[in-house]
DNA sequence: ATGTCACTAGACCGTATGGTCTAATCAATA
DNA sequence: TATTGATTAGACCATACGGTCTAGTGACAT
């Protein structure tokens, strides 16, 4: 029996590597197929082009890489302004993350208004993700931890959208001391809307 | 006497409006020369790349534009607040600021890691915008409006890398609305140093 | 009138890139 | 052993792009 084969596999990780840390459009199929051994006719069986390649790896190693990191499950024992101050901490204690931001806010600022496709694919996960963040902050007011004064949606999108942009001057300015700041300032905030009656 | 020749400024402010829309890489020099109705001989002759003519777009036309739109200087007749205020107001009203963000962040973002003459360039001014609105705060804890443990700077790179955060997002999620809700969130978070005794 | 110099004009070139095509492998099955 | 179907291999192609080159053109100075 012919073992696993995993091309397929192999070029949809180095094609996430790649894509996350150069772009999109900086990043040359040649460089991929190179790096990962390749030869561009396996590439091409699997695959009918770079946009399904890429459309591919976003599916398949983007979003459930994403998956694994964040969870929106509000904990029971756990306040959900601890549950936001664990998560920061995973993110500040993620390398990579700190290093290249957010591979999918970096996909949507570079292709979203370019192509539709990319536009919708990236988008749902960005909704997935601000329903996520939504629904903790939301089981936050239910529980009497935050006052009603704090409207969950537009505290989530402000949350996200502020994040995805310290993390976005990375690698040039940002470091992990400068993320931490950043938390600081996003959890004070937070605090803001805890209900002290 | 020959009419004044403009079609170095004509280039330079067509150069300014594609990079602006669709980066640098997503550019060609081709489409820039189309649109301006400028044969390539004209470009090569008053710059010898596509990097120089961008170096110079950013020097002539995208800095020039964020002097005029910026002022740091605090003014004795109004609050260190209420200038903020004013200042997220105008830029709410900058229709495309808001429609695709702060072109100085876009090229951040896709040119630093890449290239150092970029890096340097575009870092300047960043470094200039921070010490501004860093000055502004400075000014606010020592007219005794904000308490001594707002800590000027790294309030400013929060204002400024979560306000490039929001405006990154469009044109695809972000609008005015967002926009304003964003500037609320940043008030409010200003607003907790504010000295009340 | 002529020469000069800044600028215009666009054909042309080299390279990089995404994508195609055909031939070889090779494991599984008949 | 022969056949088949999936996969590998990489030469090859078309195009787009940045950049070069040479030939004009026209205003101004002499």
């Amino acid at each position: 029996m012919k073992e696993p084969n995993n091309t397929r596999a192999r070029l949809l990780d180095i094609t996430f590597e790649e894509i996350y840390k150069s772009g999109y459009n900086a990043t040359a199929i040649g460089s991929i197929l190179k790096r990962a051994n390749i030869p561009k006719g396996s590439m091409y069986h699997f695959f009918d082009s770079k946009r399904s390649l890429v459309l591919a790896m976003i599916k398949e190693r983007l979003y459930p890489k994403m998956d694994a990191f964040f969870d929106y499950t509000p904990k029971p024992d756990i306040s959900i302004y601890k549950n936001f101050e664990q998560t920061f901490l995973m993110m500040s204690r993620h390398e990579l993350m700190v290093m290249y931001g957010c591979p999918l806010h970096r996909l949507m600022v570079e292709l979203s208004a370019v192509d539709v496709t990319f536009d919708a694919l990236l988008l749902t996960k960005y909704e997935e993700m601000l329903a996520g963040v939504t629904t903790l902050l939301k089981e936050g007011v239910e529980r009497g931890e935050f006052s009603r004064d704090l409207d969950p949606d537009s505290f989530a999108r402000f949350l996200i959208s502020s994040t995805w942009g310290v993390l976005s001057l990375s690698p040039t300015i940002s470091s992990s001391g400068e993320f931490n700041k950043h938390t600081k300032y996003i959890l004070t905030l937070l605090t803001t809307y805890k209900r002290t009656d």
